[in-house]
DNA sequence: TGACATATGAACCGATCGGTCCATATACTG
DNA sequence: CAGTATATGGACCGATCGGTTCATATGTCA
């Protein structure tokens, strides 16, 4: 492999971005999240991302394409987040109900009712749209794998019964975790969000 | 009050309507159930509809207020249906578990992808809508107060702790409810959405 | 400096959006 | 029959939709 092939492969040739990509995409993300994909228009990425249409077309490809994007990014963050936290947490079972504590908190917040970007696309598009049906599955998936994980260490720990179908459990939390999002994002009160935790958590017990 | 009054009053004068606005709102709801709001068009409307777009203004008055109509038509219909049930149950704590299996069922049908009408429209508009806040809080609130009688009967028949929030644990079963649909509405398996059920049903007993 | 490669903004595209208007059709009334 | 009131279909509206094209700006390289 000579120089100039390195070159192209390690560096842009021309003119150069005039905006950070990853913060775009960033800010295009918030706005798929808090208005969902149908109600976002091109318009309304362009003001948030600052850039031009033949930018972001250039760069992203066109409003399909950065929605994916925007999806996958959500997920990575998502669940680097919850992993760092598991392996953190005292115990599996102080993970599970932290992160139920933490949703719970977002009630009346911003934070709140935007929802998870995740269950707000899983919601809007089900499997009508065979483009984004897949990328949403998997971040289910994801969110499940890292609750299956949890299970698992609070059984080893002796939190859970060892019979208990980890699986199961883990899709039960993937579930009570979308409800609950859903509620907070009509505008459940802090005390009742809270209040709903203990229920949840009594399944795992 | 005299004759050419009551008539007036009770039947309609000029050319009668060639469809059916029962029927008619039926349609609607049905498009509005399974692509949401946003995504649907008025044509979409129309082509289920079976009517011309004059007749839908004036019938119904345009997107957003048949969208309401068919918002209240489906909580009605829905609140209805489960109040019977609930009426003809054996017991508060059967009717409970009878409705989330019942949901469960749906899973990989047709009827599983539609999702809740009520749910949908909680997911994709949240608060951020005033126009459709309201019957969207008003559609969850109708059905916590059908889970909050389900509970209060449960407690008089025993078999849920006198001392049990009914509220809060009505306002749980609303959260379960809508994850477990939000999931299926995903694809859940049906033997995955079955097993749901008697973990949900955990934080009853 | 000049060749080159990429980025950018603006003009432009056809399609579709939700919504209005009006001429005509169709019923009931006297 | 004429008069009246409503329903209907189709033409039409400006706005906006997502997307494309292209001339120009701006950087790197030899």
């Amino acid at each position: 492999m000579n120089r100039s092939v390195h070159i192209l492969m390690t560096m842009t040739l021309g003119r150069p971005l005039e905006f950070n990509p990853e913060h775009a995409l960033d800010a295009a993300m918030e706005v798929f999240w808090c208005k969902g994909y149908e109600a976002t228009s091109l318009a309304d990425l362009l003001a948030a991302m600052h850039l031009s249409k033949s930018s972001l077309y250039q760069t992203f490809g066109g409003k399909q394409e950065l929605f994916q994007k925007c999806l996958l990014r959500y997920q990575d963050r998502f669940a680097r987040e919850l992993t760092v936290q598991l392996n953190h947490a005292p115990s599996g079972l102080q993970f599970i109900r932290s992160v139920f504590e933490w949703v719970a908190s977002t009630a009346q917040e911003p934070a709140g009712a935007k929802g998870c970007l995740v269950a707000n696309s899983a919601n809007e598009f089900g499997q009508r749209d065979p483009v984004f049906a897949k990328p949403i599955a998997q971040g289910l998936q994801r969110l499940e794998a890292i609750f299956t994980a949890a299970v698992k260490r609070a059984q080893q720990e002796g939190d859970v019964a060892a019979s208990a179908d980890r699986t199961a459990l883990a899709r039960y939390l993937v579930s009570a975790m979308t409800g609950l999002r859903t509620l907070i994002k009509s505008g459940l009160d802090l005390r009742s969000a809270g209040a709903m935790v203990p229920l949840i958590m009594k399944a795992v017990r």
